[in-house]
DNA sequence: TTAATATATACGTTTTTTCATATGTAATTA
DNA sequence: TAATTACATATGAAAAAACGTATATATTAA
């Protein structure tokens, strides 16, 4: 990871959105992502698909759902300019903050 | 400028090294970047071109050169997300320094 | 005023990215 | 076992980005 791959992989609104939102709530399924950003379900996928092969995102299956997280073994560096960017710019999160909260029937997740 | 845009900006190799490079050296002129990158003229002038219009790099004109700097009003987290790219990746750019220091002629730099 | 140097931009093409839609797989419930 | 829910991926089309080449502009030097 070197930082034009890092940028390239978070080059996409849909993306950044997510890998932030994820940031921010430690872990969060599809379907939790597929509402907060109010997008359809494939196009969450596959920026999923993305993020995880980038090496930014981690996933692991609990029954039904696939929870994202951020990759345990991230570089410090990657870490530390991901809450950079989240510490500042809540405001450009805030409604997808707002629809996650609003959410009817968020799977609980254990382990 | 929010995550998405600066990732955009970003996101191509010779940008973030243009980006990485400037804010290494405080100011540079294109000249000075095309023989660090080892690319020509006008893919590194229309690189800056976009640097600039995202309002990441500020430029003036010096009698025929043309000197790039970080945008002085650049948001603090956009310059700490730089910083933090730069302490890190001293690797990624080190041929690009090498070759700018075995630079022969670069242009004087006054005011 | 002509030539040379530094930089910017226009143009057409190629490459890369993104998308919506359709469909496949895995787990769960009835 | 059949239906349902959650998620992933394949496909072809559309949009965006990047490129090399040619050329234009600005400044300086001769």
């Amino acid at each position: 990871m070197n930082p034009a791959e890092l940028s390239k992989t978070l080059a996409d609104e849909t993306r950044a959105r997510i890998a932030l939102l994820v940031a921010r709530e430690k872990e969060l399924c599809v379907c939790e992502l597929t509402c907060a950003l109010d997008e359809i379900q494939p196009k969450i996928s596959r920026h999923l698909a993305l993020l995880r092969e980038s090496g930014l995102l981690a996933d692991r299956r609990q029954g039904q759902w696939v929870y994202y997280r951020l990759h345990p073994e991230l570089p410090t560096w990657v870490s530390e300019i991901l809450h950079t960017m989240l510490n500042a710019n809540s405001d450009w999160l805030a409604e997808n903050c707002q629809r996650l909260c609003a959410m009817a029937d968020r799977p609980a997740r254990c382990c």
